[in-house]
DNA sequence: TTGTAGGCGTTATCAT
DNA sequence: ATGATAACGCCTACAA
């Protein structure tokens, strides 16, 4: 007989004379009971050693209080970053988060979701990229895309020109004789070809010569490390003399360029500055501590689930709205000042 | 009347006219139904957009496919990894993962563990450290433990030992004058202090010099730093000729490490070796790749997940044994020979 | 091969 | 302030 079955509501409601309804109330509108009666359900709580079971609670009242989160990996550290603040909003909002990491693809991703809505999600949070924005608007359930495409649903985005701009404008402030920034070639569409938009903007704005450089690719980190190597060659030669600005894509290819430079000089010489983006672990274990841009991913996280929050609650509503238009929202990163600059 | 339900079985068997039976079967059974009728109900499935209930399914059946995870943050590389491996095991498995970060201490972390039974969970994986393995023990579901305590609980742990062995064994091959472990004044009861015994007694073994040095601590990275740059001014003035061998207790304390000796010497010089722990990032990331030993982390969580599977089908028996004695299982790391060896 | 009836544990709607 | 009863959507004997 060790199939022991839970202690449910019939079973406190038998003990104590009371009906399951009561039990019920006793959870969910304790004020509506006697202070007696309360006092006497919590003592058969614990003495016939009652847990909730909040599935058949979810059952009965559609609240799951689950949302989705897609990720395309945790091995970066922005994903990882972002999904410990979404898990740790839990203290605020006490949403449960269900979480697949996607790595294969629309049709592996598609599965997913209809696995998270066979839990009755709320809502779901998409940092991969691989679905379009018109396919996940089509489920009809609150969605917010981090830092992706998002025509047909809110999303919240780092204000990557903003970043760029104070980048930028470091550089150009500590007098560089010519600024140069390195990146992948970025579809145009993607939030972070702001940042390479921003760069010439703002170099020619301030008539600064400047150069960029998008011919950064590769699967592995040895692969990257060849490329950035040809890179770093060709400004030592092309611009042997002058004070070279370098704006990096992110913190990984910073740290690339920086290794390099202080592998062939033995030093960090002035005749160089290096800013990163994205203020990863990196950037401060460095060689020298690299000055970057920091996503304010709490922020980030923190926007997405106010709004999310919001959408989940007026879904809830007897007669709720129909998801209305998007919203969009910005965040504006910070210059985090190091070593690689004056 | 925008409050449309969902379809249920009921709505299915009404518009094909079987049972909600059948259509359970034609889900859980489809081999008892005719081909022909399987077709039909195919059909309705689609033209009426049913979308399954799995909470409906989990409070008939009670197998809920939930495992609970507790990790103490996802900044460390070893835990984010560690959680990728398990979410990605989703693919071989079908278990759903409810993910908590605890750090907040222990009454936090058993509200997590309530509210991880409460969505009835058939199995939990504990990998912070806070409550005593008694304590977990006595939630009577399965439980694995990682890399901590695990008296009374299954465990997975890294071979420290073996580990540790690699490192120094490799340090006294190349012939270092003296031998160096750099730790944090490990408990005695943490599966990581075998690092501290390994190297002790193998130093001991082959009759090599050896000093270890537990002095490490520090909240912050910079905190760390400055104690290890301590370290590092001490060993330079003690040992200033010999070839020293370093064996640091991670990757981390490691690139510290060479940092340090980076910036007095502009170059690594050949009296020193260096190896590290956990072949994290920052590993291959560093000024000179370091040589590493490498926790098998994708070996780690297909074991965990292996001894808790096995655990869990047997709590869904008629009859299941009572959980039995706790089974621990030791993973043999892997060195990872880079360029701060030989 | 298919159907009937009851149950999983909680909540919601009326009553009283 | 408290109850009776019917959901919620699915599963599982037991029957036929």
């Amino acid at each position: 007989m060790s199939k022991k079955k839970q202690v449910t509501f019939a079973d406190i409601a038998e003990y104590t004379n009371f009906s399951k309804t009561t039990i019920s109330r006793y959870f969910n509108h304790p004020d509506s009971l006697t202070l007696e009666n309360q006092e006497k359900i919590s003592q058969a709580l614990d003495t016939l050693g009652y847990k909730k079971n909040k599935l058949a609670k979810v059952l009965a009242n559609g609240k799951s209080e689950f949302i989705g989160i897609i990720v395309p990996n945790l091995y970066l550290h922005y994903y990882s970053e972002m999904l410990t603040q979404f898990l740790s909003s839990y203290r605020d909002y006490h949403y449960k988060f269900l979480v697949f990491v996607s790595e294969h693809g629309a049709e592996e991703e598609q599965q997913y979701i209809e696995e998270l809505l066979s839990y009755q999600i709320e809502g779901l949070i998409v940092l991969s990229h691989t679905l379009p924005s018109e396919k996940l608007a089509s489920y009809q359930i609150p969605v917010i895309a981090i830092e992706r495409e998002a025509e047909h649903i809110s999303s919240v985005n780092t204000d990557n020109y903003m970043g760029a701009l104070q980048a930028t404008s470091l550089l150009i402030r500590d007098k560089c004789d010519i600024l140069i920034h390195i990146n992948v070639n970025v579809n145009k569409s993607a939030p972070a070809y702001d940042r390479i938009w921003a760069f010439q903007a703002t170099c020619e704005e301030y008539h600064v010569p400047y150069d960029i450089d998008l011919s950064v690719k590769g699967a592995s980190y040895h692969e990257l490390l060849d490329v950035i190597r040809e890179i770093f060659n060709k400004i030592e030669s092309k611009y042997p003399d002058q004070k070279k600005g370098i704006f990096l894509a992110n913190d990984t290819y910073a740290n690339m360029f920086l290794n390099l430079i202080f592998q062939k000089y033995g030093t960090f010489p002035s005749t160089y500055e290096i800013v990163g983006f994205d203020n990863s672990p990196i950037a401060s274990k460095a060689i020298l501590p690299i000055t970057t841009i920091g996503q304010q991913i709490d922020v980030i996280a923190k926007t997405a689930m106010d709004l999310l929050v919001q959408q989940m609650e007026e879904q809830k509503k007897r007669v709720p709205k129909p998801l209305g238009e998007p919203i969009h929202k910005q965040i504006t990163p910070i210059l985090i000042r190091r070593n690689t600059t004056e």
